[in-house]
DNA sequence: GTATGTGAACTATTTCACAGCT
DNA sequence: AGCTGTGAAATAGTTCACATAC
């Protein structure tokens, strides 16, 4: 079993979405090459990225649309569901908490914690804020295994590291810092002002 | 001049971060292996990624904190301002309006649409919320050059197209769709959902 | 006939390694 | 002696193209 590229999960995650709109409008099967017009790849890509998982297609025919989406959905852990905690609530870590996009993904948001203790005891959403002191125990308590740091980058590290103690292994971080973290410990650093700053050099420097 | 990768540009914009750090503590100059150090990447790639915009190092000592400060933002593009539009006054709307973070890089958030006719006219920060019928006139008069797309998926791609008809061409888009764009628009995604889903692969598969 | 699954070719990106500058 | 800048080697990822299956 070879390894997986990154971007062949994200892409995954994009197929089954495509997929799970086909099967609700009762479209049975697709064409790799339906598939990939529909999301902006290749047939190509579309084939190798569900080769690394199996065969579920069916020559000449394209794949069973239902069967496609059980199938990515297990191999994506749909089928499970993972309680989150944010750390940080200001602007940023309040509008992930109450944003419902997450909600029906299996993602629970069920804690929120934040060093500041004018913050502590307050509610986002249905989720009471609580102490950073608290996070050991909440960790173990609500089984969160997805910390999102949304903390100042001054901040981040430590809170990677009290997470990370607390038994944390998956880090969401929106800090615009790199974090130094073992090999066990996987981190998606998702900065929005890099993201931004991106299209200023595009702009900066096009023709 | 070969073409840079979008990886290299991404990572300019850490290394300036690091450098401004630096600079700020009087901190003269630095290696590649120091710099890489920091930053969780390895000293050839520090020198790759700057040796596709010049010369700013000094064989046997390193670079110098300032000047490689200044050549960075000048190639960035911070030595200019962009106007950026938020279209979707949602929680994350509201969020990215508000976050702090953004303000300091050269990206001004002075315009913000919503289709909703019951949240025009109100503020988020200091910015007044706008029709998005009015797009067309904000763009012109407001000088936009960046649009941010966070409304819901199935809006999208009508919002993109309203901003590119209005001359936009470099579009942030949080909404969980591949947008069709022709090729002098750039376009760059940030799916949350997509990242915690990720993060849901990760939990699901490690042995 | 049509569309999959997959090695082989190609392209992009990263790492190596060292000649050459200070 | 120390560290850059950069071709060359290695690795990763994408596209091609076709034998094979239905």
């Amino acid at each position: 079993m070879k390894k997986v590229p990154e971007g062949t999960i994200s892409r995954l995650f994009i197929y089954l979405r495509e997929i799970t709109e086909l099967a609700r409008m009762n479209i049975r099967t697709i064409s790799s090459a339906e598939l990939g017009e529909r999301t902006n790849l290749s047939d190509a890509q579309v084939r190798k990225d569900l080769g690394y998982f199996g065969h579920f297609g069916v020559s000449g025919a394209g794949y069973d649309t239902n069967e496609l989406k059980q199938a990515l959905e297990k191999i994506l852990g749909k089928d499970k569901t993972w309680n989150v905690a944010v750390v940080g609530v200001g602007q940023l870590g309040s509008a992930l908490i109450s944003y419902s996009g997450f909600k029906k993904h299996g993602l629970q948001f069920i804690a929120a914690l934040d060093a500041d203790t004018k913050k502590v005891g307050k509610k986002v959403g249905e989720i009471t804020i609580e102490s950073i002191g608290e996070l050991p125990k909440v960790v173990s308590n609500k089984k969160i295994t997805i910390g999102i740091i949304a903390v100042p980058a001054e901040g981040a590290q430590e809170v990677a590291e009290k997470l990370m103690a607390a038994g944390v292994e998956c880090l969401l971080n929106f800090a615009p810092v790199s974090l130094n973290v073992p090999e066990n410990v996987k981190v998606k650093d998702v900065d929005l002002s890099r993201e931004l700053e991106t299209l200023s050099y595009f702009l900066a420097n096009k023709k």
